[in-house]
DNA sequence: GCAAAAGTGTTGGGAGTACACCCATGA
DNA sequence: TCATGGGTGTACTCCCAACACTTTTGC
């Protein structure tokens, strides 16, 4: 359709833009929703703490960039991870310094390496969502609301879909996939209905039937081997045609309240 | 906490981006969802479709930019449509000029004026969704893609928020709404299921009872009013502190295949 | 009266919740 | 045998799809 080169802008005619990829990446501890955080080792901002992330390279898509990034501050390798986009943020005063069009990512991971000191000397630490509700952590730039709107994504998308799996291990029990709902909704699940949830929801698939105790050999598997009572099978998310997780056949609804074990239902029975 | 001037980025040190904000205009026209496109008249895609949209200034937020071109393009006052961002656009070679990372918007309005030849010399028409999805309009760089992660968008939104309301007049009727979501959805809805939807949601108000003749006196109201049949009342999404439409109190689930009128639900009664 | 649209009533089934209960295991 | 967690059964409630039915208008 067209023959020739195509005509280039003339670089005067558009203002330039910063653009850079910043990546919150969730983890589970200690049946607490944990963030990645980075602190600042230079102005703006020094001593507060910011989420990781850098500029997008000329050759480089978007989400290129965000895996990128976090593959060099965690040191894990691609895939261990699950990433999307959330939105992208170009207020004009959000660095004081230029210009800068954030495009910023979530990202969930079963288990994050200790940070280490690190080698551009810059201090990392996974630090607990509710430091940062609470405002006991305070954000660099617009930090905090990105990290706010992307913990309403993570929260809304594991209603409709089996994302909850990614902050499991590829294998695991279903208290251990509930563990995960409950620390991302911060309210307690019925472990009888959620046991159904998981069997009928399709999203799963059952990978050792309980009596089998050939499956608990590795180190890692110690931690989903409760210390007492009858022991679990095994599970997985089901896999499609692009890498799990799968769309789950059947939602679970986010409690609004709190759906036990505390105040009963309005229209409670019995 | 910082005392001096904040240090400045070498503008080397850093790749330069051009960043646009494009908009998907949605409106209802005849009962069909439609989209505001501009036909291009520079290389490269000339004479393709484009969504409208433009270079983000150096001292104008993203969503202004957005409602700035939006203006520009249809002619309407601020505050006629309902705008939201959609996602960043980034891909290293979806410009053959340049790289540019566009930051995509939908909106939706209830009336567009009827796109004139207008002051650039680029036509623009309002174009059906119908004739993207089929492949029978083809879209300039990934605007095709665009669109359609716009119109998923729509759609999901329309299941918990009142975000309806803003493809009608600020009254209408129930069954106006109906035939937006019949619209959106492609699926018809049970009209008295729906006018319960309605009154119990809580996300819309009665503004005029039934008997009133009197609200059909505008040019503007004609539409709204059956030829033949008992008249309705008039409805308005109800306000928020910032303006509708409200989330619905209710939520409406969107029809798996079809509701009504064709194959009866797999577990149908009676 | 008749057709058409607004609006209400009714009903059966499905889904979710609360909770009782049985099963398997380690100490 | 007891405590603990895995997993199943069950009853009750609420929501909703389907559709019958009444009301109000124009012709």
């Amino acid at each position: 359709m067209v023959s020739k080169s195509p005509p280039r802008y003339d670089a005067t005619a558009f203002p330039p833009f910063a653009v850079t990829a910043d990546v919150s990446l969730f983890t589970i501890r200690d049946g607490a929703l944990e963030v990645l955080l980075i602190e600042r080792g230079g102005e703006p901002y020094r001593g507060a703490w910011a989420l990781p992330g850098g500029f997008v390279r000329p050759n480089e898509d978007l989400e290129e960039a965000a895996a990128r990034e976090l593959a060099e501050e965690t040191g894990l390798a691609r895939g261990a991870w699950h990433l999307e986009q959330l939105a992208a943020y170009g207020a004009p005063d959000r660095d004081p310094r230029m210009r800068v069009v954030t495009v910023a990512f979530w990202a969930v991971c079963a288990e994050v390496p200790t940070p280490r000191g690190g080698g551009d000397a810059a201090k990392a630490d996974l630090v607990p969502i509710a430091r940062i509700e609470s405002g006991a952590v305070r954000l660099a730039f617009d930090h905090e609301r990105i990290v706010r709107d992307s913990v309403e994504c993570i929260r809304s998308s594991m209603e409709h879909t089996a994302l909850a799996a990614w902050f499991c291990s590829p294998e695991f029990t279903i208290r251990e996939l509930r563990r995960v709902y409950e620390a991302v909704w911060g309210a307690p699940l019925d472990p009888g209905n959620f046991q159904r949830y998981v069997r009928e929801s399709g999203a799963f698939e059952q990978r050792a039937a309980p009596p089998s105790r050939v499956n608990f050999v590795g180190p890692v598997d110690l931690n989903m081997r409760p210390e007492r009572g009858r022991p679990a099978s095994l599970w997985a998310a089901r896999q499609t045609e692009d890498g799990f997780p799968a769309t789950a056949i059947r939602t679970l609804a986010r409690p609004r309240r709190s759906s036990r074990a505390g105040t009963p239902t309005p229209a409670g029975n019995r």
